[in-house]
DNA sequence: CTCTGTGCAAAGCGTTTGCAAACGA
DNA sequence: TCGTTTGCAAACGCTTTGCACAGAG
């Protein structure tokens, strides 16, 4: 808990029940959309509001506490701020893998002429769970 | 014109003039969301109704006439469907341009244990124009 | 103690739906 | 002609807003 805490502050954010409860909800499912995040901790914090958890999810947005998903078709999720990463999105079970960009993915992506900042890399298939299927 | 009647036959769809000019539109934008289909074809065809793009984007989605791509914190924009490719999206100034993924960039992305269908990769900063000012 | 954050209810908007009339094949 | 599509208006549902009270620093 205080490590969220400590987060939070290092944002210049104060550190709320509430905002420790979503990033720790965030932290347990690795990529959640709000909805979940509600249900997850309604059943915790009974008087816990939605617009609590938009308001403060737009602000740990702004302040690089969090990052948003977007995936095709379905409602964005978020997770914590790391380094950029590849999402392999499972088409059969909604499951969500990280994977590190490689140093040599990450050198065919420099493009000449384009000042990049950040990547977002969302590979869509089959999990090797439902592959098994 | 006659393409895009071909176009949607081959994917099962009527041609009518709405679903011309709405791929029309997307083919001269390159990426264009919802609304902006709408600025550009009330001009022509006042009667056209916002229902019947919203109907016809998620039917021409699903035929793969069209492609959803979802940007950051933005409405989603769409294009016409063709092989997948990089966006190099400026933060700047909004643009977005296509760029194929290499042969080493594929290569790069085979992952172990999933089967890959499709890859969505957007690269976010800054474009030639921009860094010139 | 002061200022920010929360919760509730209402407002706001983008998107979807139902249906009669128009249209494509 | 027959089944599909369109346009309109109403309905819907997600997201945002305003405000009084509670809580963090």
């Amino acid at each position: 808990m205080t490590d969220y805490i400590t987060l939070l502050k290092e944002n210049d954010l104060k550190a709320t029940i509430q905002r420790t409860s979503i990033l720790k909800s965030i932290k347990q499912a690795g990529h959640i959309n709000i909805d979940d995040i509600y249900e997850v901790l309604k059943e915790q914090y009974p008087t816990l509001s939605l617009a609590t958890i938009y308001k403060n999810i737009i602000l740990m947005q702004q302040n690089s506490v969090i990052i948003e998903v977007p995936i095709n078709g379905e409602k964005s999720k978020y997770e914590l701020k790391k380094d950029d990463h590849i999402h392999l999105i499972c088409q059969s079970c909604g499951e969500i893998q990280d994977r590190e960009i490689s140093v040599k993915t990450k050198e065919t992506l420099e493009i000449s002429n384009f000042q990049l900042n950040s990547s977002q890399i969302n590979l869509y298939g089959v999990c090797q769970v439902c592959q098994g299927r």
